[in-house]
DNA sequence: CCCCACAAAATTGTATACAATAGAATATTG
DNA sequence: CAATATTCTATTGTATACAATTTTGTGGGG
């Protein structure tokens, strides 16, 4: 295995990260980190330079890194253009998915029945990801599927709470199936919109949660 | 001046890469490139590392850095994302633009019909950056405008090029037309689809040129 | 003439040493 | 005592030294 240290270690720290393991605004000094994976500055400083181009860590020049603080104004807009950028997929998907893909994603979707019939929320979570990743190929654009991966990967921290939201599974199976019947129909607009909707639920979902949340804290004081 | 050295480079490099100067597939070692610099190779490291995972530079362990060779499918996937994300900027600021921002895209779009008559390509090229510009702010939503941008950026070398193909200046003045009727009159859809248009236009433009260029070297040899 | 093995050279990956700067702590002065 | 100037310390930025690996070049065998 010819991995290089610097890239093990900047996948390690995105999982972190994105995880949410690292929350927001933790400082990342590199000595702390040298140590703590025994490794020499050199690589953990290859990781944070990538780490501030995908933009999930801050390098302020001379004053170190910190772990991106995401407002909720922030994920409000990266979950629209996450919606957006779904919907596009689904309507592309919709017109050009081949025969063996659309027999791709009923599979996709029956495993999503599965897990959700079981009430496994890890199980549904991958499962969920592999039918959203089947429509990103669907769209026959290997860059935006490629950028839209990346999207999701970043907002996973977030998206994970959701499916303990009371009934959200269900309601995303609900979901699933109305894109899966536009998608099947080669029903272009409708696909595009069933997306939209679904990934926008989440975001406002998401921002229930951070709202009672909030309003919690402030009740406790 | 608080800037790093490994910044600049960075900058420096995509400047060249996004220019075309530095051609895809040349291949970057490192220690020539800090001779030329003339600095140590640690920075040379970072500014590499940061390129590679914006895209713009290829990284294989212990095999060196070369500029992404791009094939014409990927520039044709490239095309129909900046496309497709334009498109969703186009009908979120239809939807959105404040009034002064409406006033501002008059502004820019009056910018553009300057340039155009006195037919200066390097302007009307800066004039059209403005322009677009405008209409991603308008989107209300900085994260996907950011997005966009980047997008537009990385597809900069190829663009700037396209502007010298005949009458193509007046014909992209005339589809501007079109976009800001839309937006001002609020009509989502409609700014969606001239903004969708406008770009694959360049995209296909882009292309006859390219198989121009190679029927050319093939009946050379 | 081609192919493989092996050695040499060039190049990248990592560690450490040194320089420069920001932020904290302390001293100084009105 | 407050405000500001100044040192001090911790941490980042850069350079260099060393290790590891790939690539290149050369020679022998088929």
């Amino acid at each position: 295995m010819a991995e290089r240290i610097a890239d093990h270690l900047r996948k390690a720290l995105e999982d972190e990260i994105v995880t949410g393991r690292l929350a927001p605004g933790t400082r990342l000094d590199e000595v702390s980190l040298a140590t703590r994976f025994d490794v020499s500055r050199t690589p953990i400083r290859e990781a944070l330079h990538q780490l501030s181009t995908s933009g999930l860590i801050e390098l302020r020049p001379r004053r170190g890194a910190i772990v991106t603080p995401v407002t909720t104004e922030d994920l409000v807009e990266m979950f629209e253009t996450m919606a957006e950028m779904e919907a596009v997929c689904g309507r592309l998907a919709a017109r050009r998915m081949t025969d063996d893909e659309r027999r791709g994603l009923l599979d996709a979707h029956e495993a999503c029945r599965l897990a959700a019939e079981t009430e496994d929320i890890e199980l549904y979570y991958e499962r969920n990801v592999d039918f959203h990743r089947v429509i990103y190929t669907g769209s026959q654009n290997g860059f935006l599927a490629n950028e839209v991966r990346q999207l999701r990967r970043r907002l996973q921290a977030y998206r994970r709470l959701q499916l303990r939201v009371r009934g959200r599974m269900s309601s995303s199976f609900a979901e699933h199936e109305a894109i899966v019947e536009a998608i099947m129909a080669g029903e272009e607009v409708r696909a595009e919109e069933a997306l939209r909707a679904h990934i926008m639920i989440q975001g406002e979902r998401f921002n229930d949660l951070l709202m009672s949340v909030n309003s919690l804290k402030k009740s406790g004081e």
